[in-house]
DNA sequence: TTTTGAGTTGTTCGA
DNA sequence: GTCGAACAACTCAAA
């Protein structure tokens, strides 16, 4: 037994963002081909830049996790570093495999590498099998009767259901033949040192996530059995953990696919058509993505080129610290900090708020969210972003300006989330929690608060601001 | 080819 | 307090 892996030719496994082993189409070719399959994982950099904090923090563990399931199933995770073009001809070579097989992935530099690594085993006769897995349809997959690709969500999303073909999960394999030898610069997860240490701002995460598969299912299942049907009605509340199928970290590392998701929200059945268009917005920023590798990085739409942003540093760091003087906004921020998440509606609110009342570049707030937030992802992110600034495709209007504090009203009307995560407001009573500076001086004395000392006052005034924004959004139209 | 209706998530103002 | 209209103009998708 032991003695065929090292001398029978195996076929790579390369574990990217598709850390399971359920519902893995390539993972299962690799399985079939009856070839002893050497898993692997290379850290390096993705989506042409390095990980963000807390992308790294959440990889460990979830690496961890994946390390254990395919263990009980008889195969050892080989972890290298570096750069893939480089190390995977080389391993090909080392361990004389057969063939190397991977799941998709669909940002314009992994696509780059993909198709070089590709490249340079073909010419050494080595095949490079591409699969899907990550999404619930290929990018090029729905096209318009034109045959061009969707830029509007509702079209497309009504394609896809209308298709109705979304084919099985695939079961995880029942067990792995796993090439287990050593393999040259392998390394334990814990010397990629993806774990803050000095000072370690992780301790809030711990709580609220437990990255991996099994994690992901749980969750999933307990948000199907007891809140989806809600899901509607509550997923825009903010102080609500349940509103939300806090499903996003999972997805953007694979530990959980879309299919499955799909399959088992259709067999529970019920009001999910609303939490199924959230799995359809992942599609569609995939879409856009596709067709539009530098959606991260330039605005989806020209016209938005001649925007005279403000970009003070001051009000950049006073947003990322949560310290813009609006509750509603500093709690998501305060959020996003402590947790690596924040409520998809805050989220709106607070780019919304960095984007149109501090004139920041959406790039600066995309490049904060990508280092912050432990469900990065370089489709949605930018997606999202853009569709906040009115720069991308079916975006948001630009004059469309959330109102920092009527949001807070709306969303948070007992202003549970702000006492959450802005303590020195716990006392303040309902009515002012949103907006402390119109509180009266004895509201305040009484809540304990002294506005520009225990909590700052409004960086910018809310209509000014907004006066501000759609002036410059007119002279930018010339 | 031309036309037509529609387009995630809002805010403000005035009646 | 509530309701409808204006906010601008454009692009997209399908008939």
């Amino acid at each position: 037994m032991r003695k065929h892996i090292m001398t029978q030719s195996p076929n790579i496994l390369w574990f990217r963002r598709d850390l399971r082993v359920a519902d893995h189409p390539a993972l299962t070719a690799a399985v079939e081909s009856g070839a002893p399959v050497l898993c692997l994982y290379i850290d390096h950099d993705f989506a042409g830049r390095a990980r963000g904090g807390a992308s790294k923090w959440w990889l460990h563990h979830s690496l961890k996790s994946l390390k254990a399931d395919l263990k009980s199933l008889g195969a050892k995770l080989h972890i290298l570093r570096g750069n893939p073009d480089v190390i995977i001809p080389s391993l090909v070579q080392e361990v004389a495999a057969s063939a190397v097989h991977w799941s998709r992935r669909y940002d314009g530099d992994s696509i780059e590498l993909d198709k070089s690594i590709k490249s340079t085993l073909k010419d050494d006769g080595i095949d490079a099998h591409s699969h899907s897995g990550s999404l619930l349809r290929e990018p090029w997959e729905v096209k318009t009767g034109s045959d061009t690709y969707y830029k509007v969500f509702t079209p497309y999303w009504k394609a896809c259901l209308k298709r109705d073909d979304i084919g099985p999960a695939l079961p995880a394999p029942k067990s792995i033949d796993g090439w287990n030898g050593n393999i040259k610069g392998a390394m334990p997860i814990d010397d990629l040192e993806l774990l803050p240490t000095d000072p370690d701002w992780a301790g809030g995460f711990d709580d609220p996530w437990t990255p991996g598969s099994a994690g992901a299912h749980k969750r999933l299942k307990s948000f199907l059995k007891n809140h989806v049907d809600d899901y509607k009605e509550q997923r825009n509340m903010a102080a609500n953990e349940h509103g939300t199928s806090g499903l996003s970290p999972h997805l953007a590392f694979g530990e959980i696919s879309p299919r499955e998701i799909w399959h088992e929200t259709h067999k529970v059945g019920g009001n999910t058509y609303t939490f199924l268009s959230e799995v359809g917005w992942r599609e569609f920023s995939y879409v856009l993505l596709y067709h539009n590798p530098k959606l991260g990085s330039e605005n989806y739409k020209e016209a938005f080129d001649d925007f005279k942003w403000q970009n003070s540093k001051a009000k950049l760091r006073a947003w990322q610290h949560g310290k813009t003087g609006y509750p509603f906004v500093d709690a998501g921020l305060r959020q996003l900090w402590a947790t690596g998440w924040m409520h998809n509606r805050v989220r709106m609110v607070t780019a919304s708020f960095l984007i149109k009342h501090l004139l920041v570049d959406w790039r600066k707030g995309e490049e904060w969210f990508w280092d912050t937030l432990v469900d990065a992802d370089p489709a949605s992110n930018a997606a999202s972003w853009q569709w906040v600034a009115g720069s991308g495709a079916d975006a948001s209007p630009y004059f469309r300006i959330f109102n920092p504090f009527t949001q807070g009203e709306k969303f948070d009307p007992d202003g549970e989330y702000v006492k959450r995560w802005v303590p020195e407001l716990s006392g303040m009573p309902k009515k002012y929690i949103h907006r402390p500076w119109e509180a009266p001086d004895e509201v305040l004395a009484k809540a304990g608060v002294k506005l520009g000392k225990d909590y700052p006052k409004p960086i910018v005034e809310h209509k000014a601001a907004r006066e501000e924004a759609l002036g410059r959004y007119k002279d930018s139209r010339g």
